[in-house]
DNA sequence: ATAGGCCTGACG
DNA sequence: CGTCAGGCCTAT
């Protein structure tokens, strides 16, 4: 899905778009997607809002609105949130369609449609598990080393640790292989093992590729794009992500791949211990 | 910790 | 045909 980086990049496309816009009316395509209330509910606790505001939390996008409801999407591994005129050509598999004030709209395409969307009230997830337990927030003050020690306090392997929502919020499997890359830690490590000066590398690590990443407008491998429609930029610039067999860019020893809880995972062996 | 399931599509 | 794909949930 699109991670940390793609889902800020839209956040922020989104509040220049369509705060302030009302909503009119919407159509769900395929109501599986929309969790909890079903589909009437959804609707009709959408229609007639104004959207106050984008926040993200994690991988999840919050549009506040004026009427004490919140509407909530989470892109799954291949969902894009477009804004768009009526009349437009329409993406496949648009499962979504929000009318704002015509000839505007947002449209919700997913091809796997792994995606998520829901109206809860305001400030109460209790209805999206994955919301309501997620973890701190890497870009924010708050997150400090030691922050970082507390949530990797297991003798789990970092990899999937850093990917574990609960433990830190928004980091998905290309993010954990060029962070891990970056801080030059080995995918395998138990994730309490890491050394005081490693969880600080670690630390600058994980808000360092979040953060660039982010400048260019996220990572387009396949699927992502913006809320125009655009992709970013930052697949340019892994160093790790999918280039197996190639040269690693710090010291040429040769990019090995393998499978870590289920997912691809990409290293130097030279550069990460 | 791992495998499988949810889905569709691209590629070899 | 098989393998792989920005996620996440369940069961073993």
């Amino acid at each position: 899905m699109p991670e940390l980086p793609e889902v800020e990049t839209l956040r922020r496309d989104l509040s220049v778009l369509v705060v302030g816009e009302r909503i009119r009316r919407c159509e769900v395509r395929l109501p599986r997607l929309v969790s909890c209330p079903g589909c009437d509910a959804f609707c009709s606790r959408l229609r007639g809002s104004v959207i106050q505001g984008v926040r993200r939390r994690g991988k999840y996008l919050i549009l506040t609105l004026d009427n004490g409801w919140e509407w909530v999407v989470h892109l799954g591994m291949t969902g894009s949130l477009l804004v768009a005129e009526e009349g437009s050509p329409e993406p496949p598999h648009t499962h979504l369609v929000v009318h704002l004030s015509p000839p505007r709209l947002i449209r919700y395409a997913d091809p796997r449609t792994f995606g998520e969307t829901a109206v809860v009230p305001a400030g109460d997830y209790s209805a999206l598990k994955g919301l309501a337990q997620m973890g701190p927030e890497p870009l924010e003050r708050s997150f400090t080393p030691r922050k970082l020690a507390r949530a990797l306090d297991t003798p789990t392997r970092i990899k999937p640790a850093l990917m574990d929502q609960r433990r830190i919020a928004g980091i998905g499997n290309i993010y954990a292989d060029e962070i891990l890359f970056r801080a030059g830690i080995e995918p395998l490590r138990p994730a309490n093992s890491l050394s005081e000066e490693e969880l600080r590398r670690l630390h600058s690590s994980i808000r360092d590729v979040l953060r660039e990443a982010i400048s260019k407008r996220g990572s387009s491998t396949s699927d992502y794009v913006d809320a125009s429609g655009r992709p970013g930029s930052f697949q340019d610039h892994h160093k790790v992500y999918r280039r197996e067999g190639m040269p690693c860019p710090s010291c040429g020893e040769t990019i090995r791949r393998t499978v870590l809880g289920g997912r691809s995972t990409h290293w130097c062996p030279r550069c990460q211990r």
